[in-house]
DNA sequence: TCTATATATGAACATATGCTCATATATAGA
DNA sequence: TCTATATATGAGCATATGTTCATATATAGA
């Protein structure tokens, strides 16, 4: 078998077949991209990080709201955060995920 | 204004505020991508047109789960469907949106 | 230690989602 | 028109999801 038939097979089971954990794996990934209060909060944080409160007062959103979220999206690892005393600093933490949400705002916008 | 000026501030005029038809239209978009049978239906027509049943077999799916699916995709305008007789032979209909999905499978394989 | 501020968490609730089952619709051929 | 095959659709159900409310936890300062 030569190599290039060797990438064609490789290939083809990947965009053929998935296997449960990647199909979990893409599926929460865009899951996470998939509501409107999470797509605000990372939208925000593409400008840099911002304190739990601060993404609250500026998306109108509640406290709790914002943090049952961002607990959600740091499970993910989407986001990460910084100590300053009593205040988080959250920021993004997947730049690849975070450019997939801007291709689609992208294809959003000029469509 | 210099030209870098003027294309910091319109990127950040989009980065920074989504209205509400785009953030739906961004959120409606994960949301198809967000569940694995939809992944793996959109997963198959990558290797081309299919029809409802050979999807459901293919994938080991009821008929019933299979055509839901597919009109909710069909809404979204992400697949499109040709007819042969009685049979729909069900495609791609958005390169943009498939190049999403293979980005994220790439990123879910190699991370 | 007591207080104030920032954030996290769990329960409860309403709504959304995806599947199955039964059945309707559509097309082709006899 | 009658039948067979392919697909679509609606109701019902179990589960998932996102929010709020109340409260817990954590850190800093007096």
């Amino acid at each position: 078998m030569s190599e290039e038939q060797k990438f064609k097979v490789t290939f083809n089971e990947e965009t053929q077949h998935l296997d449960e954990e990647t199909l979990f794996v893409v599926s929460q990934t865009f899951k996470a991209l998939s509501d409107p209060t999470r797509i605000r909060i990372l939208n925000l944080l593409c400008t840099g990080e911002h304190s739990v409160n601060e993404i609250a007062e500026t998306l109108n959103l509640s406290q709790s709201s914002v943090s049952h979220q961002l607990r959600f999206l740091k499970n993910l690892r989407l986001v990460k955060y910084r100590r300053a005393g009593t205040t988080l600093f959250y920021s993004e933490d997947d730049e690849h995920i975070m450019n997939l949400l801007k291709q689609a705002i992208e294809h959003a916008t000029h469509h």
